[in-house]
DNA sequence: TCGATATCCTGAGGTTACCTCAACGTGAGG
DNA sequence: CCTCACGTTGAGGTAACCTCAGGATATCGA
């Protein structure tokens, strides 16, 4: 068996990211969006309007899929359809400015979030964790 | 906006997250349980016969919920129902010998997978991880 | 220029993993 | 022994995905 250091690395950063997560629930509840809207305006905020097949991909889900988160946020005016004036079969989505506004609180919200939890570690071992992130990241 | 060093301690460790949820969901494959049932199997491996309400209660979802997702591992032969004498009420889980091997299996290849990454780093950086995750884990 | 073929979106309908609500059998206290 | 609480399950619902098929549009080859 292990003993106890190595059964950890895993099981520990499981917890955090769990701790992390739930905080991120949380900290979105007040704009009520789903996580996957959520997902689909941080996407939208980053590279802006883009067809609801670009969007698909960022997202990895089928297009069909994307009709429907779009259809949900147009419902909540946070994106608007628009054809694309370069080929008609598409439509582009765009952020609304209320879907701006959201995007960058939302944003906000979780960085602080991630400040909240990361608050507990000194400098120094912010910066480990932060190279040693990085290269775990690939 | 942040000078990418800030931003990036919630963003690099998601990143990190989801690489690991990855490799574990393809880890998992050779056993075709899904997450769900993985959990379950876990919990029972690790607390031994229970009742389904007490599965539950561990997994953190409806007493109802636990019903189908046992359902499903009886219907794979990985555990057993049986009445609790102590409460004719109450139907007891446990894990089937292939439960266990099941159990023990999908426990290792989580291991190895963790492994696998946490592999890019040395010693010093591993142990620094690890300390450090623990303090954030709280 | 025009037909064959490919692409973009969406309607219809399925799946998975959860949920709530109500009912049935059983236990426990007055 | 009667009422009330508890453990489980049937019925039915929801969210977020999926595939498949079809209409509109683009593109390419002859």
């Amino acid at each position: 068996m292990d003993d106890g250091q190595d059964e950890s690395l895993f099981e520990v950063f499981w917890a955090v990211a769990r701790r992390l997560r739930h905080g991120t629930r949380v900290a979105l509840e007040p704009w009520n969006v789903t996580p996957s809207q959520s997902r689909a305006i941080a996407v939208l905020a980053r590279h802006g309007e883009m067809r609801l097949s670009a969007l698909a991909e960022h997202l990895r889900i089928a297009p069909r899929s994307a009709t429907e988160v779009v259809d949900d946020l147009q419902q909540h005016g946070l994106v608007s359809r628009s054809p694309d004036p370069a080929d008609r079969r598409a439509t582009l989505v765009t952020l609304t400015g209320q879907g701006v506004a959201t995007a960058t609180a939302i944003h906000a919200a979780r960085a602080e979030e991630g400040e909240r939890l990361f608050a507990a570690l000194n400098p120094e071992d912010r910066a480990h964790l932060s190279r040693i992130l990085r290269i775990l990241r690939g």
